[in-house]
DNA sequence: TTTAATTAAGATATAAGACTCTCAAATAAC
DNA sequence: GTTATTTGAGAGTCTTATATCTTAATTAAA
């Protein structure tokens, strides 16, 4: 995994909200269960996000979460970033002191460009457009 | 980077002493000076490096260490999952539950390419090589 | 209006990684 | 043999991420 255990949360909370039916408040701890994330941090990582627009919290009974146009409209990168700060180091994978554009390593082309790609697969894409294609394949899996 | 500090300090370490005269012996004081490294820090990975034979070390005045011919044989990855542990994780991008090879989610083959093509990156040439041509590009440059 | 349910907020606990310190063991120089 | 130098080994500290717990605020239902 490129990001840590919150940002991997963090999209799988925000990818399950979006595969629910339009408007429907879904409990924490549903999430929790659902997706097996430990439910007390993720109660945490939803408020954060709540902070930040990606979803819209109720509260009291029949309260809960859903997801918001904002975050559906966000990439992947975007809300993972905004939850746990910058993603993906962009040393090179050697790590050596001198590595850079000027003084290349070995592997630091390959890798600038290795990086890129993975950039651009987890920002190229919404999480609304994710969440759909995957909704398909989970239907026809049936 | 894929990798802890603690990876990257084992490489940037083992890469150094790649680039030292034949059988010189280089105190880790010496390394940790170069490389910026924490003198402490690495010399506990430096005693780890020892145990595995990936260096020789020699104890007293004009002691120092020196790299194995193993290391020099041995790829990036192969040190650092050494000194580190496993490296990369293998679960998709998007961390979802239900993500499998049978119930891809949309971003699970571009990611599996992807995670392939940086394991190859850092297993496929040997230490000695990218030492190689590391000093190389560092003549030129000069 | 009381109770139950649900999120908000903040404090606390645990674990792992990163880093430091101290002393022992070995070795070379004097 | 004594001293200075260098690695070995282990304990200890600091920081950050992860996870838990408790109480307050809000709301719906009884």
């Amino acid at each position: 995994m490129i990001y840590t255990k919150t940002g991997e949360y963090a999209i799988r909370a925000i990818l399950f909200l979006a595969r629910q039916p339009k408007d429907a408040l879904i409990m924490s701890s549903e999430i929790a269960k659902s997706e097996e994330i430990p439910a007390h941090y993720l109660a945490k990582i939803l408020q954060r996000m709540a902070k930040y627009g990606y979803v819209d919290s109720f509260k009291g009974r029949g309260g809960g979460f859903k997801i918001t146009e904002l975050a559906k409209k966000s990439s992947i990168l975007e809300i993972v970033e905004r939850v746990e700060g910058p993603v993906i180091n962009l040393k090179c994978v050697t790590g050596l002191k001198e590595c850079s554009d000027e003084n290349p390593c070995p592997l630091h082309e390959e890798w600038a460009e290795l990086r890129n790609r993975i950039y651009n697969l987890i920002s190229s894409k919404s999480v609304q457009e994710v969440a759909e294609k995957y909704s398909e394949t989970l239907k026809r899996n049936a």
